[in-house]
DNA sequence: AAATAAATTGATCAGCGATCAATTTCAAGA
DNA sequence: TCTTGAAATTGATCGCTGATCAATTTATTT
């Protein structure tokens, strides 16, 4: 009963993610079978892994989308040229799509690819992306020091954020915590280290890693 | 061929969960399997299953292990009334420990429990152990503040850390970025505005949960 | 020695991701 | 319009998996 002309490839990509979506809404990641979403979207197995390599390869795409998403939210925010407002919307930005999508959130950090397999390209690039906005928000804080400098900032404060969010994701935090309350006191705190940190003593800071230290 | 005398119930609690590390240092927690392990430790499947609910419950325990371990590290930092050199140090010691155990760390948030199914309470106290070293150290340069304030800090720390070290671990950094330099300057930046901070500005810190802002 | 309790086995189940020969569909060429 | 070949689709099939549980074996208690 083969139907090719029901759905274009594009269109059958799109059913086959929807719907991968919707289950891991309900489900979370571990709820995600193949046979389920080819049931879901009315074709079998075989299509299904005609459309992807495996259920990896989907889940990457599927991760994917959703990172794209929250880019879109992010770009919404125009930025000023004052940082703590900045970052306090992006944040609220970043925190506000992590809420209303809790496990599809969850799915981009959960799922890892299988050992030596690489993270493609395309999906680095779209993380890359979102770290350029809050480079961007961050920058005029940082206006005297070093491209390198303003871009590890930036990623540390993302990693930072990230790190909330998992735990939240996995209900580690505690009553009455809120990762927007962690994390607004996390940005004031380390807008005002920069703002007012001692800027001569980096000395260390650029390029001394490998030597990690014994305990 | 039932051989209850071969080892007592712990002894082969601390078989199972030693084979179970071993292989998650060679092939991650995906490559884990109920069969391997009990094939590895000489018995059959239904001897796991008598010691272990499942094998969600086993790695529970693999990773509250893993957790004593790192606690018992960081127990070895002596701490000063330096912060900064203190945090230094643990840090140090944190990320010493995640790199030469990295697939066991990995497995450690890796690993999620099926919807619904409650983090048990001793796993949760492991953590708040941890916690707790940070918020020692932290102490000093918070003295004027609440408990409350203290103890936030240190998660905030704390998360921040877990993210990089687990972006760290699904391979996210960049070349020639070490989470040691990331963490360094984190903890650098954040103490500098802990102390410079505009302490005043405090207003909305404590207890506004709930109301997430849309974007 | 008998009875009881605990540990251990391994066949078994339902389900999984993945594969691939066979089938069906569609579009292009004669 | 008929033929042909490529692409899409199917579903049976494979080798796994985690989990279950009646039957068996062992150790302890009476």
């Amino acid at each position: 009963m083969a139907r090719r002309s029901d759905h274009t490839r594009k269109e059958l990509w799109r059913l086959a993610i929807d719907a991968s979506r919707k289950i891991v809404e309900k489900e979370g990641l571990r709820g995600l079978r193949a046979r389920q979403i080819a049931r879901d979207i009315g074709y079998t197995i075989g299509t299904l892994y005609n459309l992807f390599e495996d259920l990896d390869d989907l889940i990457m795409h599927m991760n994917g989308e959703t990172l794209d998403q929250l880019m879109e939210e992010c770009s919404k925010v125009e930025l000023t040229q004052n940082p703590n407002m900045d970052l306090e919307r992006l944040v609220h930005c970043y925190l506000s799509f992590t809420h209303e999508n809790p496990k599809v959130w969850n799915a981009v950090f959960e799922h890892k690819l299988p050992e030596n397999r690489p993270v493609p390209e395309w999906y680095s690039e779209k993380v890359s992306k979102l770290l350029h906005i809050i480079e961007r928000a961050l920058a005029p804080i940082l206006s005297g020091r070093s491209d390198d400098e303003i871009h590890q900032h930036a990623r540390i404060l993302w990693m930072s954020l990230f790190g909330m969010t998992v735990l939240e994701g996995s209900g580690r935090l505690q009553e009455g915590e809120t990762s927007l309350m962690l994390a607004r006191t996390l940005i004031k705190t380390y807008i005002d280290g920069l703002k007012n940190g001692p800027q001569g003593d980096t000395s260390d800071q650029p390029m001394n890693h490998g030597d990690v230290a014994k305990c």
